[in-house]
DNA sequence: ACGAAAAATGCAATCGATTGTATTGTGTTT
DNA sequence: AAACACAATACAATCGATTGCATTTTTCGT
């Protein structure tokens, strides 16, 4: 094994300082021309690749992104991820990943480590049960950029991107309304994130608008998971009059709901009129498809890297920008259509 | 905002040196308990936080493990990913990821910045059309270890971890022959990645044994894209006598294929018994259920993580395992089970 | 209480790139 | 040919933790 090349090897080689070797290759405008070209010819050749420690040591910044979401393992995460990856690449940044398990625990544990490593900005979406915002105090302290994507936190401090929950949720629930479902079931997720209380809120709305009184009798609070729907699905055939309309927080749990639904012979949409969140690749799988809310995880990924990376590159203000709400859209399919001849 | 802390403000505060400080932080044996318990406390009180580029130029290495796959955004990769996480967590390392978005050029790419950015290691799934080693030598040449999982590269200096694609493709295939299918179609992706050549070779391997004449024309390749398999569907309906097996090398394709058969009024699995590869999610969403072979991506991202934490820690020989085998299942669901009584 | 061994701590070089300031070199003007 | 401007390059300190070796302090046997 060949021992690492070094500036100063290079410079020794063509007998001029390490400090013209420095500015040679990264096109400082103090080095002429041809000596440039034999700096980056000559370390070519010598096989020498920069030593980012020891810049990352002088300079006082990383040229690292770190990305603390709740689990790696999640159709819409995955999508995230790959926006992120994206931008981040191409601006010559990279990537420190990491997970919470849903756990305020690692999600605070896994933020030292990010401190520690000294990234620049850290992208969050925050853990299922997380309370508090001491571990990210230290951040701020620092001056170092808090984004918050789609499980946001509020803090002055920190931008958060997502999209319109409220109003999807009112949008999708109204469909079903209009669909004629005078008792809709709710399942929802921990409302104490700001995605599923939001959602609860948007359904609630337009219980009201349509004049249908709310029953927290309808309303089912779980994890969200395939399992918890099939669970919910048992809850919901005990209902009498059963209900005739469901909109549920994601769409994992309302297929799981729907496949245990349609195994007791419920008809959907006829007898219960569904509608899911996310546009997860089984919605459409599913039988009938899944009437969903739509909204791209990569785009997500995207804004929120780019809104990071303007700022480290610009140390433009992080909180003009406050709020960044991206687009959604209902995607209406057959699992809450019904045939209008029948009504 | 407040100036960082250092290892020497501390030694300052305390009338101690530097070194004392550094070797008490990191419980050095050399110095006494009594110092080490001040010198932890005050380095609290003061909100010190090691800085990981002076550490790391020192010690010449980064605690940060490299990882690129093809893409981030598919749920295979995000279970191995979280698998990857959990592991190199729990070592104290720290995950540099990045996605080749299935181009050799992109994995290069990626490939020199996880070099420049000195990784202690790099985990690698090639992308569909990576051909050359080139990108991965200067690692081997600096004795980092590459370590491939899934999409492998043989190269004598990398381990690889994989499953027995040749013996599930043989297994899942030999399952449609005894449902009594007779001509089987087989959807693979690009025969440069062992993972679908493997699987190819496997269902030849079947269709022998079982004295069934093997027919190119049979054999369709593609991208594996859901979209892909609606399009293969297209081809099948062609085929005269219609196939009555199909065998596909991932889940995702298989279930567009099967939509888009199901739509031509083909019933599965009578007319055509279908297999797929992956045990995707969507898998059991389909109707019928789709028969697959279960592979946990978690597993496979816990193993590659621990072969590389193991050699990093204990430098022992990467070359003694050159190959880890892990286990997969055929899963038997109702899109290739033919009741048995009609035949 | 003395010397030796053992324990605790300090010294100073090192890792490699960056950068403010100083110096050398080149060319132009008159 | 002297004087000056300006381009090109060199010097040397700096970033903060680590560690081999030297030095100081403590412990303990006799």
């Amino acid at each position: 094994m060949q021992k690492e090349i070094t500036i100063y090897d290079i410079a020794a080689k063509l007998n001029i300082s390490a400090a013209t070797v420095s500015r040679g290759l990264k096109d400082h405008p103090r080095v002429s021309k041809a000596t440039k070209k034999l700096i980056v010819k000559t370390a070519d050749e010598m096989g020498y690749r920069s030593n980012s420690f020891a810049s990352n040591l002088r300079k006082k910044q990383s040229n690292v992104i770190g990305v603390i979401v709740p689990r790696l393992n999640s159709n819409f995460m995955a999508d995230v991820l790959a926006g992120i990856e994206k931008v981040v690449n191409n601006n010559n940044y990279n990537l420190f990943i990491s997970q919470s398990l849903e756990t305020m625990k690692k999600e605070a544990s896994n933020a030292k480590a990010m401190l520690n490593n000294r990234v620049d900005g850290l992208l969050v979406s925050v853990a299922y049960d997380t309370t508090s915002f001491d571990h990210f105090e230290p951040f701020i302290k620092r001056n170092i950029p808090v984004i918050f994507f789609d499980r946001v936190f509020d803090h002055a401090m920190c931008p958060q991107i997502y999209i319109d929950n409220y109003k999807a949720a009112f949008d999708i629930t109204n469909h079903l309304i209009k669909q004629g479902c005078k008792k809709i079931v709710h399942i929802g997720g921990n409302q104490l994130r700001n995605v599923y209380s939001e959602r609860f809120q948007g359904y609630k709305k337009a219980l009201e608008e349509n004049h249908i009184e709310f029953d927290n009798s309808l309303v089912i609070i779980n994890d969200l998971t395939s399992e918890a729907g099939a669970e919910a699905a048992g809850e919901i055939l005990k209902m009498d009059p059963l209900p005739d309309g469901l909109f549920v927080a994601n769409d994992i749990c309302a297929v799981g709901c729907m496949q245990a639904l349609k195994k007791e012979g419920i008809n959907i949409p006829d007898d219960i009129a569904v509608a899911g969140f996310n546009n997860d690749p089984t919605a459409t799988v599913i039988e009938p498809p899944l009437t969903t809310v739509n909204y791209k995880g990569h785009e997500m990924g995207e804004a929120a890297a780019k809104l990071m990376i303007n700022y480290l590159l610009d140390k433009q203000d992080l909180q003009q920008t406050h709020g960044l709400i991206l687009r959604s859209e209902l995607i209406i399919r057959e699992s809450s259509l019904r045939d209008k001849s029948k009504q």
